[in-house]
DNA sequence: TCCTGTAAGTGAATACCATTAACTTAATGA
DNA sequence: TCATTAAGTTAATGGTATTCACTTACAGGA
């Protein structure tokens, strides 16, 4: 069997996603090797390759695919907050790092690892100019929430820009060190402590109001 | 050649560890190899698994060592230090993110790589006792710091152990963001941000003053 | 309809690594 | 002196990403 009928074809690139993703997450890029995702994809491993030019690229078309889930997910869970820019904050905060916890290696993937990152920098190397990296977009969500915050009084004269990517650095840097176990999680569990983060950095804002 | 005679002998332990920081430092972990660290050392790749019995836990040993250069770099930095305690907080922040921007393959080693974790997890499993992370000290470094701002009249009625893994997460968060360019990047350097985060949150800090 | 060039796979190499095995010689100590 | 152990070596082994050479299906024109 050579090549496959057109009627026993099968989306290969797409799949190819889907399987990644699914098996990235379960166990962690690392353990997942490009006969396993052609195996649960229902190819070869060669076959991988006409779509991809290397496991990078695949892992960074997971990346993005997660991306667009989570920002899908945000979404519509942002139209069914309130209006209360100062809790609109708190809960966005709260729910990345929920997320983030209980989509350990989803996370990595996304944030963490090395993989992604560098394979957007050979796309740009390479002169591809539309490789733009769907993560950046998290920022700018951030940042409008920052500016709803100030005009109700918070935060007053502090750089938005500069405000967003602190409180980014707080949730990513809460969670990243959670999954390392860097920080007091001999006792507590790490979803305690990195809400309690998010808390503190909530409480320091709150001292901000006018 | 099979075996070097007393006279000639290497420390094997020592120079392994010493070459493998050098090559990681330079080249980040994943591009060097065993026989890298071996033939800087001036043996065989075997060799190297008679004192580590993988390349994780060489890579432990980097990271152990790592952190011990850290400490007694900001033990030598803090003694330096005036005695206001915000201000110490605050050079504290600053020459965190500067030696991590300074050697971002270290960092990564130290902070962000799975691989001494596993490790370290791998040596718990074995019920191997004093398998301590030598990286918690940190924590306790920057609570001292924390009490010390509180007994000045800052962040009353925090929590010191939450403050404190806020603030690390803060610092760990921008230079983990910045080593994958994930923020406002397109213009300004990483240094320039990262700095300027710890001084938003040093910023939500004063204005916590009684 | 037949022919030809291209597309989409396949199985068999290749190359690189971490790690293990089998072996050789130096040191040690009775 | 000699047996045992220690410290290396070279030569496998096994796994994995990636490339090669080849086969067959399809699409489009003669």
């Amino acid at each position: 069997m050579v090549r496959p009928r057109k009627d026993e074809r099968i989306d290969i690139k797409t799949r190819a996603v889907e399987s990644a993703a699914r098996l990235f997450v379960e166990r962690g890029t690392d353990a997942v090797t490009m006969q396993d995702i052609a195996a649960e994809v229902g190819c070869r491993a060669p076959a991988l390759y006409r779509y991809f030019p290397n496991k990078e690229a695949l892992l960074l078309a997971v990346h993005d695919d997660g991306f667009r889930r989570l920002y899908a997910h945000k979404a519509a869970a942002g139209r069914t907050a309130g209006d209360d820019a100062y809790e609109r904050l708190r809960l966005g905060g709260l729910a990345y790092v929920r997320f983030a916890l209980e989509n350990p290696n989803l996370y990595e993937l996304m944030f963490i690892e090395r993989g992604p990152f560098l394979r957007l920098n050979a796309l740009r190397a390479a002169g591809n100019a539309e490789a733009e990296d769907i993560g950046q977009r998290s920022l700018e969500f951030l940042k409008t929430s920052i500016l709803a915050c100030q005009k109700s009084g918070y935060l007053e004269g502090l750089d938005p820009d500069a405000a967003a990517f602190t409180f980014w650095s707080v949730v990513h840097g809460a969670v990243s060190l959670a999954l390392r176990r860097r920080g007091p999680f001999h006792a507590v569990e790490p979803e305690r402590i990195v809400a309690q983060a998010v808390e503190t950095m909530m409480a320091l804002v709150a001292r901000t109001s006018r």
